[in-house]
DNA sequence: TCAAAAGTGTTCAAGATACACCCATGA
DNA sequence: TCATGGGTGTATCTTGAACACTTTTGA
């Protein structure tokens, strides 16, 4: 075993690090959260969460930690989305980085964009210049992001666990951006038979109210374990 | 700056790796080159080819460097898949690796398979047992390939630049583990209006012989600007 | 002449799209 | 009573799936 260490001792170590492209969706908008940056270099400029992983720490562990450093939230649908190690990537020095994309729940919105980091939620139809690589990471979740949302009920995880069709589809109609058509929509969502209709309604945003779903996580893991094919 | 160099060395560095789950199509089949790991641990036992990330390289030209060193191949498609970060994934010390995906066309199959590394084609529908996550990767990168293949033309990679219909057909085939008609098939892709047919036909395969045809790069691209969507 | 692979069209079903009016309610 | 957003059904078109026979040619 010694010589293989020895054997690994032969080759360079890097500083790596994890970016989180973190999207929040409220008041029909899908957004983004960032921060403008503690440090020089491109002190004061906006920049997405990170930090550096530590000894004895996985990737994801660290996207998480940073998540909940910066959130205080925990258990958030988190996924990896791809590595940038161009050399110079970071003028300070030689950084390794994995961007992740998470989605917070809207119930949970306010309180992170209000934590004690500065952090801002940004619109994604009008993105600040970011730092370094970021503007390429947020580029690429959102392109992922679309395509995840059209094949997995990964939307469900930017609502509150109680939601209405109007909220969902105006939700879709963010990430897509693109307008649905109502009839055909509640058609398509209520045929995959997945949402659980409940007797009461949100009447915060109509005088008529809209009756509330919840996603059937166990129906749909079913679904999936007999080949069935989430699309929208 | 100086401040910033200490900032980052308040954090701990890690050994960066590449690993590469190589493709190609044969005989109907769809491969997987592998090798037997040349030192401990686990010397002997089947694996990935891989390496280890060097100064001023980034992880793509990594990627490709170790591939080339293998094969002699350059300009293969290759794409990042995924990144493997658990902190006790390497039992010989903690190594990151990222894992990458390549598509090796059928005309160099041969030579890669004879390179002096000891690489070894293997059946994706049988595939030995691998060291460390190795395998784990494997069926991450066949998913990924069935669903980029569906949705992108990344199949003619694995193929010479002429082929014929048959061909193409059973690559598909290879890749989605399902047989498909032919006279659907054939409609589908040529509706897509991607390939250029040439008037000369391979009759290695069959006395009566079949027409070859080429992909047409430009007009793809043409396309896909124009906002179209390849699918299979 | 015949074996073996290449090539070709049509029918049917399902899913996607387009589209317009009534309902419930609080102010 | 009326303004506002919620809720519903049908007709048409497009797309995918199923399916069988003829053609070419070298041995």
């Amino acid at each position: 075993m010694s010589t293989d260490k020895q054997f690994y001792k032969e080759h360079p170590t890097f500083h790596v690090a994890v970016d989180s492209i973190i999207f929040g969706f409220d008041q029909g908008e899908l957004k983004l959260l960032i921060h403008k940056r503690k440090f020089e270099p491109a002190k004061g400029e906006w920049s997405l969460f990170g930090g550096f992983v530590q000894q004895g720490e996985s990737l994801d562990e660290a996207a998480n930690r940073v998540l909940f450093e910066l959130t205080g939230l925990e258990k958030i649908y988190m996924e990896e989305l791809q590595s940038y190690g161009e050399a110079d990537r970071d003028p300070a020095g030689r950084v390794i980085s994995v961007a992740y994309y998470a989605l917070i729940p809207a119930k949970e919105f306010i309180e992170a964009g209000n934590s004690k980091y500065g952090a801002t939620w940004v619109s994604v139809k009008d993105l600040p210049p970011m730092i370094m690589d970021h503007g390429v990471m947020v580029k690429k979740g959102l392109r992922r992001l679309k395509r995840r949302a059209a094949s997995q009920p990964i939307g469900f995880e930017l609502l509150p666990g109680e939601f209405t069709m109007p909220q969902l589809q105006s939700l879709y109609e963010a990430i897509y951006q693109e307008e649905l058509d109502k009839r055909n929509f509640r058609k398509k969502i209520l045929a995959m038979d997945v949402l659980i209709k409940l007797d009461r309604k949100d009447k915060s945003s109509s005088r008529k109210g809209a009756f509330l779903y919840r996603f059937d996580q166990k129906k749909y893991k079913k679904l999936v374990n007999g080949g069935y094919n989430f699309t929208i």
